[in-house]
DNA sequence: CAGTATACTTACTAACTAGTAAGTATGTCA
DNA sequence: TGACATACTTACTAGTTAGTAAGTATACTG
């Protein structure tokens, strides 16, 4: 009696490497065949577990945004200061690039959107509206508690820190693999209170 | 006796089209034959004017790379201040915005920059390697003269800048237009003098 | 033991992809 | 006038793509 149907694990196998793809070469750069070569396997029966392409993308976003809410929930997390929670977000980026050679979800999907199932788009906007509110509210609080020092909403702050960190994350592709670590720091000398 | 050949001026709509088609829909989301139909005639034709898609990705990407220097040694952007050439800066990402509908060159390619040409990938790590040069340059001097105030490194900086741009542009076309606006005055709030 | 669900394979299709070879219309120039 | 270059078209190929229909092996279940 299992939540999900995972008895030979190929389902899980396939989102595991169809999430790598994606973040490697693209949406429209791996195809079910890449997939099925690689797991030795049919490209039937990655059609067996995700009908189309836009399933398997939908289902990954969804698993995507249901490990942000339970990172955000965990008790762990919860018990940092604002600090802490700060460089615990900025981990799961460093954690998606993988020493260059990856970049994150949001990233990978929103260059070829045009042509994007309008599912998936409107996957992809429901995790950046969730991490750009969680964010938000975080840079709020940490700025009131004194941990934080920046002009301006909020709001503008996290986009900007998220942007910073998306764009980061694909220039250390770009022969620059200390690119993102170098942003982060920037960030956070940016963010430092004043004395 | 023209320096290049634009008789009709097919080559350069070719251009044009898969500039715009490139910043909509990434590198593996726009074929010969989308660009064939859009100008009315037949693949071949593309094919005629760049033989193979990496030539016609190299050519978008050398021509980006002249206007940008060409930009940046013009007269009327040199006798601008500090703040003027910075905000000219933001205004090429607004321009490349239009509206929330397509991203920057490099957010384009960087997503399925796993199996880009070699060539593209040189030319993409090129534009990268000069914008960062130049804004960093540029942040130093300002901050030097007292028109900009941060902390760090200004190749650190700059590195936030263009990965900040690059994010929000992406984020814009998540339903949030407003988004890159957003972020360049957040930007512009940050590099502000204390006092 | 029969029936049914799961997790595949085999074998296929229609559409699209980049790319090519050979032919053609038009203009330039000596 | 004739040779040549430019800018295409026609007609094709080989490979890849997502997706489907029908069959099969295995395990569970009443």
């Amino acid at each position: 009696m299992h939540a999900t149907k995972a008895a030979t694990g190929t389902r899980l196998k396939i989102m595991e490497l169809a999430q790598d793809l994606l973040r490697e070469r693209g949406y429209n750069g791996f195809s079910y065949g890449h997939i099925a070569e690689a797991l030795g396997v049919k490209n039937a029966a990655i059609h067996y577990h995700f009908p189309s392409k836009e399933d398997l993308g939908v289902a990954l976003l969804a698993r995507e945004r249901r490990r942000l809410q339970k990172w955000i929930e965990r008790k762990q997390i919860r018990e940092l200061d604002s600090w802490g929670r700060l460089n615990w977000f900025f981990s799961i980026y460093q954690h998606y690039s993988e020493g260059g050679t990856r970049v994150c979800f949001l990233g990978a999907l929103e260059s070829s959107f045009g042509d994007l199932p309008a599912s998936i788009q409107q996957e992809s906007a429901a995790l950046n509206r969730e991490m750009l509110d969680w964010l938000g509210a975080e840079l709020d609080a940490g700025r009131q508690a004194g941990a934080f020092h920046f002009a301006g909403e909020p709001a503008s702050k996290a986009a900007l820190v998220i942007g910073a960190l998306q764009g980061a994350i694909q220039m250390s592709r770009l022969g620059r693999p200390q690119q993102l670590d170098t942003v982060i720091a920037q960030l956070k000398a940016d963010l430092q209170p004043l004395n």
